[in-house]
DNA sequence: CGAACGCTTGAGAGGCATCAAGAAACGTGG
DNA sequence: CCACGTTTCTTGATGCCTCTCAAGCGTTCG
């Protein structure tokens, strides 16, 4: 199930790391078990207890809250090879839900097993790291988009940061992508309604900085979207010189 | 300089975990060094080389960006005990500027000695996961505000913030704070005006959910408060249980 | 083919930004 | 300790952006 081209996790590491053979073993024990999600269902409960981490195998998922009134914010997006819950580890419930975008299989592993992980490997230790700081950096360009851009680069920046982040594991990928993402999903990411996500997408269209046929979505344009919106594409240049490869006993 | 009555990481990390004496040792390594910086020092270049890491020792510190048209977006504010630059140790050039929101005294130690942490305390590693965690969902409480509610409540979820955090190194802490920062820093921080703060301090004050005495605030009624910004501390919570001691050899 | 869902388009309302000027707080030097 | 200049905060007026509500259109899938 998890093994039959490749997986995506694993590719995804690859991609940054040189594995060896026992960490390649650590990393497919995690996949053992697989689950099927349909879109819209709830994987994580908001508040439920966090007992597993998840590896997405195939679909879309993404991590949300409610404000009281009822309101929406999504915080990220998982694509496959992403490792759901890894920024949640430290916490004992979830206050995040996870949903899925679109039809989805994914891989749960317990926390423990991340325990292992992390006593085995240095430079898994180091990489899980790297992936927290860069889901970090992630939300950190959607705030500043938030809090200081308009409505057309908001919703460019989302579209770019979804390129980025699947071509980590599509290196051949072209400058466009199918997007299974609503507009409302959209607007629940930047703080805006799906009305102006329509609005913002059709002015996108109009300027010639997206082209759209049906879910497809591709950027005429790319270096002028990413300087509109300040997007620098840090999934591709990671320093990992700093790495340890091996623990050193005390 | 460092160790006058105690480091502040010290006192942080201990509010964690045991540390042994040699964690103890690495530690109070970071600190040997030191500079003092004025308000509005400038620490860290946007877009500058990023070699050194910093301990905060006194005073208040910020992460900020600039949007091309000069508008300014505030990530963290750094408190003594907090390691600034953490959440950016993979990337070769720094994203984001560093400054100084009041006089402060801060620690440099280079990239590598994080390395030589990671490489020999199992339980500072997990730990310095954990704080990336930590700024991790501060942000993400900020951006749920600055898209989704209204100023008043994002003003009240900044101070939440900075009293949450400051209770971690200073436990005895009534409830209220010396804020020093400007309404324009706090603006930056939520996506507001400096003006639109203003209105929502005053909005607070007079709902009494804060009172104000010069540049302290208290909170009359801290749960209405955190109810009214849906913020739970995370903060005194964490699940330090898998946090492996020691490492394993291969 | 019909129903459900998602996207588009329009009209009106509200919140926050901007501009501008005055008040208060702060710091500095006499 | 006071006088002065600077910084920060407050208050008001106006305009723009995005939200909400509402209806129509297009697509998808049973």
């Amino acid at each position: 199930m998890a093994g039959e081209n490749q997986s995506c996790l694993i590719r995804k590491i690859s991609y940054y790391l040189d594995l060896t053979d026992d960490e390649k073993k650590l990393l497919s024990r995690l996949e053992e078990t697989g689950r099927d999600l349909k879109r819209d269902e709830i994987l994580v409960e908001e508040a439920g207890p966090l007992k597993d981490m998840y590896i997405v195998g195939r679909g879309w998922l993404y991590t949300y809250t409610h404000t009281m009134d009822g309101r929406r914010q999504i915080f990220e997006v998982h694509f496959p090879g992403d490792i759901v819950g890894a920024s949640q580890a430290p916490f004992e419930r979830s206050a995040y839900g996870v949903a899925a975008a679109t039809d989805a299989h994914v891989c749960p592993f317990p926390k423990s097993s991340l325990n292992e992980i992390f006593v085995r490997s240095a430079g898994l230790t180091a990489l899980f790291y790297t992936f927290a700081v860069l889901d970090h950096a992630t939300i950190m360009d959607r705030l500043r988009a938030t809090g200081r851009m308009g409505a057309a680069e908001r919703v460019l920046l989302v579209l770019l940061q979804c390129l980025a982040r699947l071509r980590i594991t599509n290196p051949d990928m072209q400058d466009g992508l199918e997007m299974p993402l609503r507009q409302e999903l959209i607007g629940d990411m930047v703080g805006l309604s799906n009305i102006s996500v329509s609005h913002a997408v059709k002015e996108l269209s109009e300027t010639g900085l997206i082209e759209r046929d049906g879910r497809y979505i591709s950027f005429p344009n790319l270096d002028r979207a990413r300087s509109l919106t300040d997007f620098s594409d840090r999934f591709y240049s990671i320093d990992t010189a700093w790495f340890p490869r091996r623990w050193q006993a005390p």
